[in-house]
DNA sequence: AAATAAATGCAATTTAAGTGCATTATTGTC
DNA sequence: GACAATAATGCACTTAAATTGCATTTATTT
């Protein structure tokens, strides 16, 4: 059990009702949700304020977004990595096309790829595209 | 010099002075093009034509979108690898974040992923960010 | 408590993507 | 070539996500 109250304040994230809230159902979702998705996990609070929460959880560091080519931005906790530190960057996504959810994969780490002289890399997104296995049935 | 009209025909469109022009525009390009880089090289014609345009060449296997993270779609011609059959796919491309160019490394093959059991692959996209060869002067 | 700064709620804007439908052009049949 | 059938085009309109402006409310600082 983490004090979220402490992990946002770590973040330097004022701890308000809705930041609290939306944190812990970030917390319990095992997908990487869209702001529709969110938006359906409260009765309460608006829209704009959950843009602007989940925005500046971004800028924190506290949650990361994804692209999975849908169309619509994700976005899924940054679980910090036991041991590691700083290091739950570059892990791939995994996208179902039959049930559209999309998951981190945090411990697939995107392999290094060698470029072009004069390329410099700053960042990478893998997304592997397929059937999950809860839809494969495997 | 290829024959432009042959291509279309060779992938079942048929050879308007449109999608003759489009193609000679996206052949024309070394970087992936937005649908509105595309308007912007045609004086005639209308945003809608070249959209469904575009969209007839993506399913007809003519060109691939990529999905860059910029929350807008970019696309590039197929171009047909010499020697290889349709193994055009699954490169890898690289978005730069100064000049916001976006292109095809064509020989830079995404490397093979194992996932967990009962994950199917179908496809996969990977996106490299950072500064392109112009950019960084080197 | 008063002043200051930050967060929230609501309305409105922006922009890319996509659809409906009438018009025009092309193709196949006689 | 005339005609019918089919496909392509142009224009208006819609959809949906992302984002901003601003007034109001809430929290923090002095
Ligand atoms: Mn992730
Ligand atoms: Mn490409
Ligand atoms: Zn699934
Ligand atoms: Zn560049």
């Amino acid at each position: 059990m983490v004090n979220v109250e402490q992990v946002l304040k770590d973040h330097q994230i004022r701890p308000t009702a809705i930041r609290l809230l939306m944190y812990r159902f970030l917390t319990e979702s095992e997908v990487a949700l869209t702001l529709n998705d969110i938006e359906s996990g409260f009765d309460q609070s608006e829209r704009t304020t959950l843009y602007r929460t989940i925005k500046t959880f971004e800028k924190k560091g506290l949650v990361h977004q994804i692209d999975d080519g849908t169309g619509v931005a994700k976005y899924a906790l940054d679980r910090p990595v036991a041991g590691k530190q700083a290091e739950q960057d570059l892990h791939l996504h995994f996208h179902c096309t039959s049930c559209n959810e999309t998951l981190c994969l945090t411990d697939h780490k995107i392999p290094h790829i060698s470029l072009p002289k004069g390329f410099v890399t700053e960042d990478m997104n893998l997304v592997i595209k397929g059937v999950c296995e809860k839809c494969s049935g495997q």
